[in-house]
RNA sequence: GGCGCUAUCGUCUAACGGCUCAGGACGGAGCCCUCUCAAGGCUUAAAUACGGGUUCGAUUCCCGUUAGCGCUACCA
């Protein structure tokens, strides 16, 4: 039988959560639960200058807000905890030291300074740069005396001088490295804190991570990591390098040309649906022309073998197209609880549930954002105080207040106020006037709403009510009469 | 600079050597539907970076060029 698939996302906590981040996250999810494994998540805190006050738990939040839950974690143990890198310094210590008995890494007293210079050096000589494995050959005995004493140093592993690394990867098939290109990594900083690559190995294979799938910019480093797994004489994971998520311009996505942290997305009224939908299909598609996904069927259909190898532009009319496709999708209940705090912010508090929902199924097609009803929908929540412009030009001529009057009357006069017997007032008061539909239903909706677009102007006004309807048309003749 | 990865419409992508005058979607243009605005339907413009091979046949395989990106830290 095949082991049981763990995966994880491994990111640092340096404040918010990255788009790119959330696709890796949601990659790593969709394998586990395709193959019944785990989804673990693990923070790379190991760099104390990059900490963020409170990064751990809006990542946490981001990831459940986006239904993109962990099995084991911070705060849900698996038996593989803990999963924060700061509280498994002793762990990473120990395999360090051990590499150190067995030869395979070393204490490097350099000062901070001395590479500097070293790394000037050259680059003024345009060679490659890359430390000088200066403490290499230092005799161990004479090394743990100096740390024993107390001297500032790192402990870098052994890169053999030269020879290659040639390894296999999901998306990119064979890749070869060659040795002499790699420095002699750093894998314990003098803070006692573990680099990147070794805290990644070591915690990969106490979790036992099955799949190490992760962005492209860490393909570069896998020789390091094959190398310590070879070091522990440890079972090597399999390689699964995601293309990077790019700008407009096609340069690593980022900051300053658009959004780039999950919680924007959603705090611009994004749906979690949509952001899913669209960043999982940013690299990966089902292989046919269906678009519009939910989460289960993407765990059902989603595989690594139809991940493409190149970069993907973020690209937001395609992002709203799906924010649009998702929200017709929805129920009335849930789009009206997205579009409530909407209108509460605009005063539009206390509106009764069922006339809710039958709002936003009369607008739900003209929604992108659910903001888009408390800001082009105001009058089913109170009447119009102005009317469009261009709209009054347009459909609000001389002998338009009487005609909108005489409607007004009829509509009093209806016993049953419902879409189908509104308009046959109105068509039967069009007919009896010697004028076309069309010259009382522009002005009626003006009056009612104030604007020139809308639902279907008679689902509108039953919705809306006699009582309401009636005292808008009145205003409106008044207001307009002398237009 | 060195090393690595990548390269199909503006964008996301399909095609896993022939079924392809390269398919779909977003966006654009046009038409239809229609009480408006949407939604929807239909139509349309738009791509295999370049040059060599391999092959009866290349978007697909190989090589080179070019371009983009990534890595090259006591950052991840």
């Amino acid at each position: 039988m095949e082991k049981q698939v763990r995966v994880r996302f491994a990111p640092s906590p340096t404040g918010y959560l990255h788009v790119g981040g959330l696709r890796t996250a949601l990659y790593n999810f969709l394998f586990a639960k395709k193959h019944g494994g785990q989804f673990i998540l693990r923070i790379e805190d190991t760099d104390q200058t990059r900490k963020v006050e409170g990064a751990v738990e809006n990542l946490i939040d981001t990831l459940k807000w986006a239904g993109v839950e962990y099995d084991e974690g911070p705060n849900r143990d698996g038996g593989f905890g803990p999963y924060i890198q700061s509280q498994r310094l002793e762990l990473y210590k120990r395999y360090a030291e051990q590499l150190i008995d067995s030869g395979k890494a070393y204490y490097c007293f350099c000062s901070p300074e001395r590479l500097d210079e070293i790394r000037k050096k050259q680059t003024a000589l345009k060679q490659t740069s890359s430390y000088d494995r200066h403490c290499r050959d230092l005799p161990v005995d004479e090394a743990k005396k100096r740390v024993a004493a107390g001297e500032r140093h790192v402990i870098r592993m052994k890169v053999p001088l030269d020879g290659e690394m040639s390894f296999e990867d999901v998306i990119r098939g064979k890749v070869v490295i060659s040795f002499n290109i790699i420095d002699d990594q750093v894998i314990i900083k003098s803070d006692g804190f573990p680099t990147y690559h070794l805290a990644v190995v070591v915690d990969d294979h106490l979790m036992g991570i099955t799949h190490v799938i992760r962005g492209e910019e860490w393909l570069s480093s896998v020789p390091k990591h094959i190398l310590l797994y070879r070091y522990f004489n440890w079972d090597l994971p399999v390689y699964v390098h995601l293309p990077l998520l790019l700008n407009p311009d096609k340069s690593k996505l980022s900051k300053r040309q658009g959004d780039v942290a999950v919680e924007d997305y959603r705090a611009k009224g994004y749906l979690k649906e949509a952001i899913v939908n669209f960043i999982a299909f940013l690299g990966w598609n089902p292989g046919d022309e269906r678009e519009v996904f939910f989460m289960d069927q993407l765990i059902e259909e989603f595989s690594l073998e139809r991940v493409s190898k190149s970069g993907a532009v973020f690209n937001v009319e395609k992002l709203n197209w799906l924010n649009q496709q998702h929200i017709k999708l929805k129920s009335s209940e849930e789009l009206a609880q997205l579009v409530r705090p909407y209108l509460e912010k605009k005063g539009w508090t206390n509106v009764e549930e069922q006339y809710l929902q039958n709002v936003v199924n009369l607008m739900r097609e003209r929604m992108v954002f659910p903001r888009d009803l408390a800001e082009n929908g105001g009058y089913f929540f109170q009447d119009p105080e102005s009317f469009d412009e261009a709209g009054i030009k347009k459909s609000w001529e001389p002998g338009s207040g009487e005609r909108v009057k005489l409607f007004a009357e009829r509509l009093t006069a209806l016993d049953e106020f419902s879409h189908a017997s509104i308009e046959t007032a109105l068509r039967k008061l069009s007919e009896e006037l010697a004028v076309k539909p069309n010259k009382l239903i522009h002005p009626v909706r003006l009056a009612v709403s104030g604007k020139t677009g809308g639902p279907g102007l008679f689902e509108m006004m039953e919705l809306l009510g006699k009582e309401s309807v009636v005292r808008r048309l009145l205003y409106a003749v008044k207001k307009l009469q002398n237009m």
